[in-house]
DNA sequence: AGATTATTAGAGACCTATCTCTAATAATCT
DNA sequence: AGATTATTAGAGATAGGTCTCTAATAATCT
């Protein structure tokens, strides 16, 4: 019924990631993207409504993309210790096989210009964050950390702390370490709640 | 000798740090600052050779301030483990008591500019990280960590996961809750090796 | 008082990025 | 084949930011 498309969506989200790991966020221009694939400024404005949304759709396809995968670690052992080891494990796992991707998260989703967002996206990240949230919940729950303390340390330990590990290499511009996963295993494993 | 300054540096360096914790780096540009002090926008390149000089600056001033402290509080007990809990919990102190700086240094010297700054301006920034490396060092090595990972581990404790910690919630635009320096100090704690 | 000099003051050149607009193009559908 | 339509293609208007340049200003020094 129509012209096919030269560019297809996938194909400017992907530069998109590769030009925010090397420049950051504000790496990501309409121009530098179009640049990137060789395909005029126009183009751009004909997928997305502008930057802001170009932005939101890279950062919500990303992080959909890493956390498809974390809830699998999650739910991946019925005991709670050893999911939760899996979660943290994953987090420098698929950094590692998608460090450009990885790279990207590490800004967090203001420097995408959140503040900024639609509310279709904004009801996306929310949603995301929202399942995340519920299921660190019932991990923590079925580990006895009931108190709202608990629930922050738990996040930190498979969150923030797998993160961290991260973090420190790919900021330097260095690779992941070998016994990156490790690490960051066990500094999960040491903060969570002792048994009882 | 000579017309006396209407607008001095530090009072520049003040209004920068305001606008890096409102709107990020990306917020900090000449004519913003100057229009936030009133100053006129030639005023600005009389003082900073251009943008690169002046983040550069801002960022050097904070995470020098921030340091002073940090070192203070790890040389604050000849017992390396209390002192690295209190290292831990300076992190979280200081952030609360210097919000905007803290909001600021959260998002490291990279969204900075450092990639294009100065050689004097990069020496100062290694000077400063480098001494923070060695304190850590010896307070690794009175804990009888040696190893490589053993030093990552203490980097991640009482530095990474402090960090997290107030990026947190800082990020989200919320104040630090009554009991983030526990929880800081409690995590490094967890992490730190085991007494033999 | 007069010379000196660091600074203010602001206009404007230059660049880069976002976004709009019109025309050409290439596929599908009848 | 001809109509339809999503898309490419790219020129250009607009805005905002960096940086330069010249003149005015206000203090100190002799």
């Amino acid at each position: 019924m129509a012209r096919p498309p030269r560019f297809d969506t996938d194909q400017i989200l992907d530069a998109a990631v590769r030009l925010a790991a090397s420049g950051g966020p504000g790496g990501v221009s309409m121009s530098a993207v179009a640049q990137a694939i060789g395909a005029p400024s126009g183009s751009m404005y004909h997928r997305f409504a502008g930057r802001t949304a170009l932005l939101a759709e890279v950062w919500l396809r990303t992080v959909e993309r890493f956390q498809r995968g974390y809830f699998a670690s999650l739910h991946s052992d019925p005991d709670p210790r050893p999911a939760a080891r899996a979660a943290a494990r994953h987090v420098v796992a698929w950094s590692r096989a998608h460090p450009e991707e990885a790279a990207l998260l590490l800004h967090g989703p203001w420097e995408f210009g959140r503040a900024d967002w639609s509310e279709e996206h904004t009801a996306r990240a929310d949603s995301g964050n929202q399942r995340v949230y519920t299921a660190l919940g019932a991990l923590a729950e079925s580990l006895g950390a009931t108190g709202p303390q608990d629930r922050d340390r738990i996040t930190l330990a498979l969150v923030d702390l797998p993160l961290s590990v991260v973090r420190r290499h790919l900021r330097a511009g260095e690779p992941l370490p070998p016994h990156a996963e490790d690490l960051a295993e066990e500094c999960a494993a040491a903060l969570l709640p002792t048994a009882p």
